[in-house]
DNA sequence: AAACGATGGGAGAGCGCTCTCCCGTTTTGC
DNA sequence: GCAAAACGGGAGAGCGCTCTCCCATCGTTT
C-alpha cells in the first residue's frame, strides 16, 4: 500500500498566549497589533509580526466570536415554496440566474475573508432550523433571495436581532433591506424595442403575478404598448420556467393567432416560448418577435439567441452584501433600498 | 412614517446558567440533557426540558466550539482555474451540473442542522485564504468539487488537520476521500447504444484529456466501438461548454463529413454539437445520433431532447456528505472512495 | 519645577459552554 | 448482610480570545 507523509499528527494550534512568549509581550499586546485596535510602538509591532509569522499563529475564530459576540459571517437564504408551477428554493439552485447571483455575492464578500452559508428555506420547519441557527450565533445577517412573495424570513430573522437583505423587494412591508430592478422600466423598454420593430399585436407571457416584480414587468410592457398606441395587450400567466413558457405561448396561439411581438418575463420562458412557436411553424423573428427578461446564459446560447432585458445581479449582489455589512457594523441602522437599471440586450430573437 | 414594531431590542439570551436556574439544577446537568450525553433521571429532564422552552434558549455555538474544538460546519469549496476553455470556478456555479451537486450536498446536511459555507479558488491566494479559514476552527471538513485535475487544497487542508472529499478521482494521488462515477463503463454505454441503432460512423467530443473523468469516458467510448467492430473513432477535444461543442462538431464534420453518430462528454457540449449539425444541414437523430453526458437540464429541454448518460449527482452529493462527517466523527480513519453507476437516458436525439 | 494629560504597555476578568473529577445514593453480587 | 460497583448529580477548571482597568513613562503646560 501507497504511504505518503500526510497526516502526520495535528499538533495544537498556537494561541495568543505562544505569540506572546515568543515576542516577549503580554497577551493584549498581540490582540492590539492583530487587529489594529490601538497604538502600539512601531517596533514591538515588528516583534509581534514576527511571532505570529514564526509560531504560524492564525487566532481562533470561536474564542473570538465568544467575547466579540460577532461570528463574521452572513448566510445566503434561498426561500420560496413550489407555489403553482413556479421554482422551488432546490430547484432554484440549478438557475443560472442564482448562479449570477451567487458568483456576485461571493465575490463582494471574498475582500472581508467571509464565505457564506447556504440554506434552503422550503418549508416552516426549515424557516425554524435556520432562524436557530440565526439565534445560535453562526451568522450575524442573511441575504435572502426568494422565488416566494409571502415571507416570513424578515420577520423571524428580526426578532433574533439579525439584518436581512433581501433580493427584490418583499410583497408586503417587512423589516429587511432590498435591492430590485426598475422592473416597470424593463418592461416599458421590451415594448418600446418591439414597437420601434414595426410590431402591432404584441401578446405577453407574466411571471406569477402575485409577485411583484412580475406585476410590473407586466405593467411597464403594457405602459409601452399604450403609449405606442396599443391599449390592450392579451396575456397568459407562467412560473417562469421553461415549461409554463412553452404553455402559455400555446394558449395565447388559439387565442391571438395574428400576434407578432412576445414579451416573457423571463428567458427560460421566452425559449418555451420559442419552442412553441417554432412547433407551431412560425419563425423567430421573422413571423414573431420575441424578447426576454434577465439576459441568463439560455438567452445567450439558444438559437436563435433571444433578444433581452438585463438585470445587472452581479452589481445587485455587490450591493446587497455592502447593504448588509453596513447594517452588521452599525446595529442601530434601519433597512435600505436600492434600485439598479435595466439594459436592453439585442440578439437574434427581436 | 410608518412604524412597526420591528427591532424593539435584542434583550441578550439566556445562557446555560439561566436555564439551570429555572429549572433548579446545575449548569451540568441542563449541558446534560441538551447533549444527551449522560443518563439523567427522567423527572429531571422533564424539568430541564420545560425551562429551555420556558427561557427560550439556545446554546451559543462560539462557546461550545471553544471547547468541543469543532464548529459543527463544512465548507463546499469550488475550485478551478481557467484552463484552456474549460470552466473557470465562477462560471461553474451557473452550471446546472453544480446545482444539482450543490442541492443534493444541501439536503444531506439538513438533518445534521449544518448549512455549508460555499469558497471559490480560483488562484493561489483564494487557497491561502480558504486554508486559513479552515485553520481558525471555521468549519472541520471540505467537500471538494473541482474542475481543476492539479489540485493543492487536499495537502493543503490535509496539513492543517481538515479531512476533505472530492467529487472525482483526483489527478495524482492525493490525502482526500472522493466519490465519483464509473466513467468508463458510461462511454462504453453511449457506444453500445449508438451501435445498437445501427449507426457505424461515429465520433467523438471529448472533454479537456487533461481530466481523468474526460479520458475515462473517451477510453470507454473507444472500447465499446471496438467491441462492435469499429476499431478507430475520430475524435475531437472540448472543454465541456457549449462553445466548444460547437466548435468541435464544425471541425469533426470537416475532417469526417460521412459521420451519423457522435458522443460528447457533457449535455452542453452536445447542445452545442446539435447546433452545429443543424447549421450544416443535418438532422437529428435522423442523419446523426448524439448522445450527451450528466442529464443536465439542457439536455430535458433542448429540442431535440438529448439522449445522455446520467450521473446520479444527488445521491453522490449525499454519500460525500457521509463520508466527509464519518471521517470528522472519527479522525483517524484514512480517505476512502465510492464508485457509481451511470444510466442511459434514452430521448429523441438517439 | 511641579502638575498634568497623553501615550503605550500589562494584569486579569470573563464571554458561555463542556468535561473531568468528586461525592452521595442506590443497586448488585456472593 | 456487606463490600463493591454503578448511577446520577454538583463543583469548578479552563477552552482562547477581547477589553476594561490600571500603571509607568513620557512630553507639555503654567
Amino acid at each position: 500500500m501507497l504511504c505518503y507523509n500526510w497526516s502526520m499528527s495535528a499538533d495544537p494550534s498556537p494561541t495568543l498566549e505562544d505569540v506572546a512568549r515568543v515576542a516577549g509581550v503580554s497577551r493584549a499586546t498581540v490582540s492590539r497589533v492583530i487587529n489594529e485596535t490601538r497604538n502600539v510602538a512601531p517596533e514591538i509591532q515588528e516583534v509581534v509580526r514576527r511571532a505570529v509569522i514564526a509560531t504560524g499563529y492564525v487566532p481562533n475564530r470561536a474564542a473570538r466570536s465568544l467575547v466579540t459576540r460577532r461570528s463574521d459571517a452572513v448566510g445566503v437564504v434561498v426561500a420560496g415554496t413550489d407555489l403553482s408551477d413556479s421554482l422551488s428554493a432546490g430547484q432554484f439552485l440549478t438557475d443560472p440566474f442564482f448562479g449570477r447571483l451567487l458568483t456576485g455575492i461571493i465575490g463582494a464578500l471574498k475582500p472581508r475573508g467571509i464565505f457564506p452559508a447556504l440554506m434552503l428555506a422550503e418549508n416552516e420547519a426549515d424557516d425554524a432550523a435556520i432562524t436557530a441557527y440565526f439565534k445560535q450565533g453562526n451568522a450575524d445577517g442573511a441575504l435572502l433571495i426568494s422565488t416566494h412573495p409571502e415571507e416570513r424570513l424578515p420577520a423571524l430573522l428580526d426578532a433574533v436581532g439579525r439584518p436581512a437583505v433581501r433580493f427584490a423587494r418583499p410583497a408586503r412591508p417587512a423589516p429587511v433591506s432590498y435591492v430590485d430592478l426598475a422592473h416597470r422600466e424593463g418592461g416599458r423598454v421590451a415594448a418600446n424595442h418591439l414597437a420601434s420593430l414595426g410590431r402591432r399585436r404584441p401578446v405577453a407571457i407574466s411571471g406569477p403575478l402575485e409577485i411583484p416584480a412580475a406585476q410590473e414587468r407586466q405593467a411597464g410592457y403594457e405602459e409601452g404598448w399604450a403609449r405606442a398606441g396599443c391599449a390592450f395587450v392579451p396575456a397568459a400567466e407562467g412560473g417562469f420556467t421553461y415549461d409554463s413558457g412553452e404553455r402559455a405561448m400555446k394558449e395565447l396561439l388559439d387565442r391571438v393567432p395574428e400576434l407578432d411581438a412576445v414579451f416573457a418575463a423571463s428567458d427560460l420562458m421566452a425559449q418555451g416560448a420559442i419552442h412553441a412557436l417554432h412547433d407551431a411553424g412560425r419563425r423567430v423573428p421573422e413571423d414573431v418577435a420575441v424578447v426576454g427578461f434577465d439576459d441568463s446564459a439560455p438567452a445567450r446560447l439558444s438559437r436563435p439567441a433571444i433578444t433581452t432585458i438585463r438585470q445587472p445581479l452581479e452589481a445587485m449582489a455587490a450591493e446587497m452584501v455592502r447593504l448588509l455589512l453596513e447594517r452588521i457594523d452599525d446595529p442601530g441602522a434601519g433597512p435600505t433600498s436600492v434600485i439598479f437599471d435595466p439594459e436592453l440586450i439585442v440578439r437574434e430573437s427581436a
